[in-house]
DNA sequence: GAAATTTAGTGTAACGATACAGTAAATAAT
DNA sequence: ATTATTTACTGTATCGTTACACTAAATTTC
């Protein structure tokens, strides 16, 4: 690896001209030093050190991307996106983790971040209390966080895009509802995030406005271990058998994403029911393995491209300017019709 | 942020001693002293400046991993598994990157690799073509590459660490041929890696040592473009309905991966064909999903976390001494069956 | 009791870049 | 013709660490 001073005594300069070069600073110099600089860089295939850069200037290329678990095809999905965004549009590359929805793991992500360097910040979390991510904040992090409503009447240090998960929860209810069905129930792990929250109560709306609220259940399954969402498909398979022992049994059954979904038709026929024609499920998030169930799975599509577009754009405007006020972006869900919805027999 | 000089400072000492400590050469001072310098750390707060180390030692706990596409949930799992593994037990964070199988994409990644002082690679890639892979290595990175074998006879300057593609695919048609099929087909997205082609020599081996070698057929459909394998699927669906249309249409199909399988399922449905009443359909991975399809389906299990384990200590180790000669490590896959393969009628 | 060794530190030059002040020569202004 | 300005650079301190050479005092050895 060559160094700029090998540049400049090719070149027959100084550093602080090749420096110059490489930060486009070349209207301070001859045309024919300029040339001379840029044939010795490509001659010695030089490529500055980022390192020494970033401890000079105090900025690196990378941001930091917290998922809870990179083995759930939704984040996976996110995170490809983001990255995708930061390599082409910012040149910036990803440092990433997984978090487990775990507090003390995002936490000493964050110290990695800091002891790093790293200012940009992507978290994808919607623990309940993001007190700790105000305090990373604080501490000096640009963070965007993904699946979090700001706290109300309250200047956030930090921007929240989100999509509205109570409006994902209450439309997917509400085609239940459309559907004749009358017997609801939402099915999510034990242990609450914010998401979780707003989605049960977009749920228990949509009921609500249809007079349904007496009947419809909220289903509280297992918790979701660190392993990483694997489980919540389990833990939805479980939850169906369970349900389909029951007398009352629901008609339409909402997942509180796609992989609890994805369980809760799998469990719904291990029990010896059909999937939609003894009862519907439908799912949140809408991931490309929708299409490939049997049948194709009903889901309410989350706009995940152009959510990581903005959470891109907005940490790198405010690493550029950190007096930009914090925002909240909140994007819409569409229903997707498919198959695991079918009218109340 | 404080700094070294600031906890100086503060326990009245040189910054000297104060890095004594941080690396623990603390046998080098009196106890006395050690303690006053951990509790002004502990005051302040401290934490090192890991690029200011880096430049200095040349040393940076980070590793870089490539992955085709983390939106594909294999990749995802792999990643997740890997970075578990660095974080726990190494205390390394991981720099990923997706590159679509694509060469100039692996090469500028190995680019910034360089530029921001990390040596580790793991990189997940099948191209027939390493010629690159091997040339960055020469410039110094350290690589672990998944899903490739060596070239056989040549001492090679990379790590090799894969699963035995040919026995999965040989396993997985084997499968089939004990199941009663004769009309056997294998299907795989245009484009060959080199784990594709293993996977297809040991299919038609399987096939050969059942006299099969005439009937045995090799459907190569569209490529799988950068959108990251989401195509990968939606090429097995289209192939699925035209390998139905056929007259002497194969009763036993291997998709190249799960992805793939899960793509036929859907399309020989599509097709208005029954599985496995009909059609069998047999994949590669078995990604947890596999157990979620309706029928689950049967897969072969390659052993990740195994792998890798092995890919994370085989990057530190070399980190380490690169002195280490390369090695190559072949796992052997397994077959888990499930629903989706029946006794030929 | 002098010399040798150990203990407990310290001072300073790097690592590879950049920022900023400075400068010598060329050109322009009056 | 003198001064002012512009052009085209260069020199050096600095970012936050660590490595290594160094030292003064204390302890051990002979």
């Amino acid at each position: 690896m060559h160094t700029i001073q090998d540049v400049a005594r090719e070149a027959g300069v100084s550093t602080s001209t090749v420096s110059n070069v490489l930060n486009g600073r070349s209207n301070r110099m001859a045309a024919e030093t300029l040339q001379r600089v840029q044939s010795a860089i490509a001659d010695l295939k030089y490529r500055p050190n980022t390192t020494a850069r970033h401890l000079k200037t105090g900025h690196t290329p990378l941001i930091g991307l917290l998922v809870p678990s990179m083995a759930n095809p939704m984040y996976g999905f996110i995170a490809r996106e983001i990255e995708a965004l930061a390599q082409e549009r910012y040149n910036f590359r990803i440092m990433i983790g997984n978090t487990y929805r775990d507090r003390d793991k995002e936490n000493r992500f964050f110290d990695d971040l800091l002891s790093h360097g790293v200012r940009g910040v992507i978290i994808i979390s919607s623990l309940i209390d993001e007190q700790h991510v105000e305090s990373a904040a604080d501490r000096g992090l640009v963070m965007v966080s993904y699946d979090r409503r700001a706290t109300p009447n309250r200047r956030s240090i930090i921007d929240h895009v989100t999509v509205d998960s109570f409006e994902s929860a209450r439309i997917a209810t509400q085609h239940l509802i459309d559907q004749g069905h009358q017997r609801l129930a939402f099915v999510t792990p034990s242990g609450r995030t914010m998401s979780r929250n707003e989605k049960i109560a977009g749920f228990l709306a949509a009921a609500k406005s249809a007079g349904l609220e007496k009947i419809a259940r909220v289903v509280e399954g297992t918790p979701v271990d660190e392993y990483g969402d694997s489980m919540m498909s389990e833990v939805g398979r479980a939850q169906a058998v369970l349900l389909a022992d029951q007398a009352d049994r629901p008609t339409g059954v909402i997942g509180v994403n796609d992989l609890m979904a994805f369980g809760l038709m799998a469990g719904f026929r291990d029990a010896g029911m059909a999937v939609p024609d003894d009862v519907s499920v439908i799912g949140i998030d809408n991931v490309f393995l929708s299409t490939l169930m049997h049948p194709a799975m009903t889901s309410v599509r989350l706009p995940i491209p152009e959510m990581a577009q903005v959470m891109v754009e907005r940490v790198m405007s405010r690493l550029a300017d950190p007096t930009i006020p914090t925002q909240e972006f909140i994007f819409q869900p569409t229903l997707v019709p498919r198959g695991s919805v079918a009218p109340l027999r």
